[in-house]
DNA sequence: GTGACCTCAGTTTTT
DNA sequence: CTGAGGTCAC
């Protein structure tokens, strides 16, 4: 294997023997390379096999480059090595030791939304759901969690304690109950299933000679001991992260993971990779010199032989439309200044989501065209969901939080009080036969020894009540149960069959649940765009096959949950200009970058001045600003709308810590000349990208002048429809779309003029046909030619003047 | 099941 | 301000 192109400490992390070995990587100094090259290397010298190597990774797109950049070194020769996630690795471990942790091998695993509303479900069980909030609770039950703690090390303490005390064990019950686990869960039994069954973790521990952690500085408490099992004998643990880029400490990562490796770990070989080579000096030493404020962290100094750059400017808007426009504006002068350019070399990093709609409105304005990265995930939303909870129901009959989900979804006339009827049935059973224990908050630890067996699951007095068992349930509902259930048996045995593609039995749940008819049925745009996931759910199944032959449900559902994404590698948007998150931007970078916002109170962000919280706003700073390879930018607004108030924010700290020697010197007029000038510039030095984004840019232009010139003669008030998203069903249909509508403005009775013309940004233009309501939940039929009528679901705003 | 109205809380989110 | 939920009356 040539070496040649490795610096010296690169060199001595991938030729360090046996040992441990941290690894610290500073951004950009090719800790990948460093991690692939040093697998490379000990498979090729024979210090083992590729299955005696395990690398865990925190995200699926970090754990496919590996695998991805091993196999390009290695060849065949990589086959067999045990590359995944923390959790993809403990998935697959728990379902072939299952049994012992009391789960089945097709256990289900609940996603945050899951848990967000199993906990909403129990809180509403005690009467709590009023004064408490699903997600306070949840986040408390979490981080004990990432801590590898059960409810009993809770402390009582405030209300709030208490209430998390009461939850938390019958949470867990749930889960038991119904064998299933959520993401943590996923962890923690198989470290359960470590300390139980200590030969599992011998074998394992045995198997893996060597053991290599990406991110290190992300790994929370769990993670630490469950990479020590595996470690413990060898010895030959490897971790690779920078202390400077943790950034996930409100998610439980616990930096002193990395900070105390050393000590941890005797005779610890530490290896600093300080050469950068992504930025110029003139971002390092500004990024620098932020970073250096932080107490805790291990010494280093990142270095560039890419001396000098541009120098960093830093830009005051008055507002924070200013602030956007200028944005936008400097992208479009920059990439018409450089022919070498593309809209994708660009990046708008920001601290929160809320910020991205101001810039989106300069962008469009513009006509810059942009994608924003986060967001709702294909796998989020609700009619996908849906299907999912079928499909988990067919794999996992045990899962009464899936089955009350489709019970009545779509409606086919089983209602509360029906669905009232049948729990109690089951309650009543259950507490009759004395078969299984009744939820008792005492005896519940949070991982069980022992699976205890459910003497009655949902599923079952469902069928029994659809069979007549429970006599208060009229003839008419126990039939429409009894239908129910006719289609789920129907479904799961030809699920058990074995012999339908996975794909086909997806199609047919959508089927035969009358999910498709009663999308069909209602014909609004909402409907048809849920109609469309669920066929982009089909397809995403049987590409899953055809990368996995022979696949069983289970197995695509646990993709599904571990990987979020329908495993679309992120797509390379070439003509398009970036609009993310900081935590987004992690591990990613661009030529040219601008950081939004940078205000006292939003970046840094205002909360609980605890000491390690500021440190980690400053090294999301440092993250941010370590992104950018030639440019740097920086932003914030005097004074900036939030909510319905206009704030006035102090310049960030961060800004008055970058080194003047790495600042463009120029007088604020000066700086809005120049910005000012390259407006028109565009579209002459580099040719204009055209892509999708870029409709959505024309149709803002012409909706900004239908509004400023007035129609055909007389001039009309304007007004603009927001929001638009399927309320009750949940749906995100048109979430985020918007429409401008001319109409005839009547103080008194404000109402839409039937005929008038509608622009909306993702179907184009229209014809109001009908309307009802008001308010929020306004409706408007719209006719849209060739799209036929769609009913949109909007918010009616008063015209700004 | 739907429309109208009300209320509440608004960081980040690798899995 | 805005989106997500929830409730209540038909």
């Amino acid at each position: 294997m040539n070496l040649d192109h490795l610096n010296p400490p690169q060199r001595e992390a991938v030729l360090h023997g046996d040992g441990p070995l941290l690894v610290l990587a500073g951004a950009g100094s090719g800790k990948t390379r460093v991690l692939t090259h040093r697998v490379a290397r000990l498979i090729e010298e024979g210090a083992c096999r590729p299955w005696e190597i395990l690398a865990v990774t925190f995200t699926n797109k970090a754990a496919r480059e590996m695998r991805e950049r091993t196999r390009k070194l290695l060849g065949d020769a990589a086959e067999g090595l045990w590359v995944g996630t923390f959790h993809a690795t403990c998935a697959r471990i728990l379902r072939r030791h299952a049994e012992r942790v009391g789960l089945t091998p097709a256990f289900t695993i609940y996603d945050d939304d899951d848990q967000r509303r199993l906990i909403g479900q129990i809180l509403k069980s005690l009467s709590l759901s009023e004064r408490f909030q699903a997600r306070e609770i949840l986040s408390k039950i979490d981080r004990g969690k990432n801590a590898g703690q059960g409810p009993e090390s809770l402390s009582p303490g405030d209300w709030v304690a208490d209430v998390v005390a009461r939850v938390w064990p019958i949470y867990e019950a749930r889960l038991r109950e119904e064998d299933a686990v959520d993401f943590n869960d996923i962890l923690l039994r198989v470290l359960d299933l470590f300390e139980k069954h200590p030969e599992v973790a011998q074998e394992l521990d045995r198997k893996f000679r060597y053991v290599l952690v990406d991110e290190f500085q992300d790994t929370n408490r769990v993670q630490y001991r469950l990479v020590d099992h595996l470690s413990s004998g060898w010895k030959n643990l490897a971790v690779v992260g920078d202390d400077d880029q943790s950034i996930y400490g409100w998610r439980g990562a616990d930096v002193s993971n990395i900070l105390g490796f050393a000590d941890d770990h005797p005779g610890a070989r530490v290896v600093k990779l300080e050469q950068n080579y992504r930025s110029t000096g003139m971002i390092l030493g500004a990024a620098n010199a932020v970073i250096a404020r932080n107490p805790q962290r291990h010494p280093k100094t990142l270095w560039t032989a890419r001396d000098g750059g541009v120098p960093i400017v830093i830009e005051t808007a008055d507002d924070d439309r200013v602030e956007a426009d200028f944005i936008a504006r400097t992208i479009r002068r920059l990439c018409a200044e450089d022919s070498r350019r593309t809209l994708s070399d660009f990046a708008v990093l920001y601290r929160t989501h809320a910020m991205s709609r101001q810039l989106e409105e300069a962008m469009r304005a513009l006509k810059v065209p942009y994608v924003v990265v986060g967001g709702q995930p294909f796998y989020a939303r609700s009619e996908v969901k849906d299907i999912l909870a079928y499909l988990r129901v067919m794999a996992n009959p045990r899962g009464a939080f899936d089955l009350e989900r489709i019970i009545n979804t779509p409606p086919r006339g089983i209602g509360d009080t029906t669905f009232d009827r049948v729990k109690a049935y089951r309650e009543a059973r259950a507490a009759g036969d004395g078969g299984r224990p009744r939820l008792d908050a005492e005896n519940l630890s949070l991982l069980p020894a022992v699976e205890e067996p459910v003497a009655m699951t949902l599923l079952e007095a469902v069928q029994a009540c659809a069979a007549g068992a429970e006599p208060t349930i009229a003839a008419a509902a126990r039939k429409k149960l009894a239908a129910f259930v006719a289609m789920l048996e129907e479904l799961r045995a030809l699920a058990l069959g074995g012999k339908l593609r996975l794909g086909d039995l997806a199609i047919l749940a959508i089927e035969k649940s009358g999910y498709k008819a009663w999308l069909e049925g209602d014909g609004s745009m909402e409907s048809h765009d849920r109609l469309d996931n669920l066929n982009e759910l089909v397809s995403a199944i049987h590409a899953f096959e055809s990368d996995h032959p022979g696949a069983v449900l289970s197995e695509f559902l646990e993709s599904v949950a571990l990987t979020g994404t329908a495993d679309s590698a992120d797509g390379v948007a070439k003509g398009e200009a970036t609009l993310m998150t900081v935590h987004a931007a992690k591990g990613l970078e661009y030529p040219v970058v601008f950081i939004a916002g940078l205000e006292e109170g939003i970046f840094p962000q205002r909360r609980e001045d605890t000491l390690a919280a500021e440190g980690e706003e400053r090294r999301l700073c440092y993250v941010a600003m370590t992104r950018a390879m030639d440019r740097l930018i920086l932003t914030h607004a005097r004074q900036r709308r939030q909510f319905d108030e206009i704030r006035r924010n102090a310049p960030s700290v961060f800004l008055a810590e970058i080194p003047q020697e790495h600042l463009a010197r120029r007088p604020a007029a000066a700086a809005r000349a120049s910005a000012g000038s390259g407006y028109g510039g565009f579209g002459r030095g580099a040719p204009q990208p055209r892509r999708g984004s870029e409709a959505a840019a024309d149709e803002f232009d012409q909706r900004v002048d239908e509004g400023g010139g007035g129609g055909a003669g007389r001039s009309q008030p304007r007004t603009t429809l927001s929001g638009a998203g399927l309320r009750g069903a949940g749906g995100a249909g048109g979430a985020g779309a918007t429409a401008s509508v001319t109409y005839e403005y009547d103080q008194d009775d404000e109402s839409f003029r039937v005929g008038a013309r509608v622009r909306h940004s993702k179907f184009g233009e229209g014809t109001i046909r009908s309307f009802s309501g008001r308010g929020q939940d306004a409706r408007l039929v719209i006719h849209f030619p060739g799209q036929g009528e769609r009913t949109i679901v909007a918010r009616f705003i008063e015209p700004a003047d």
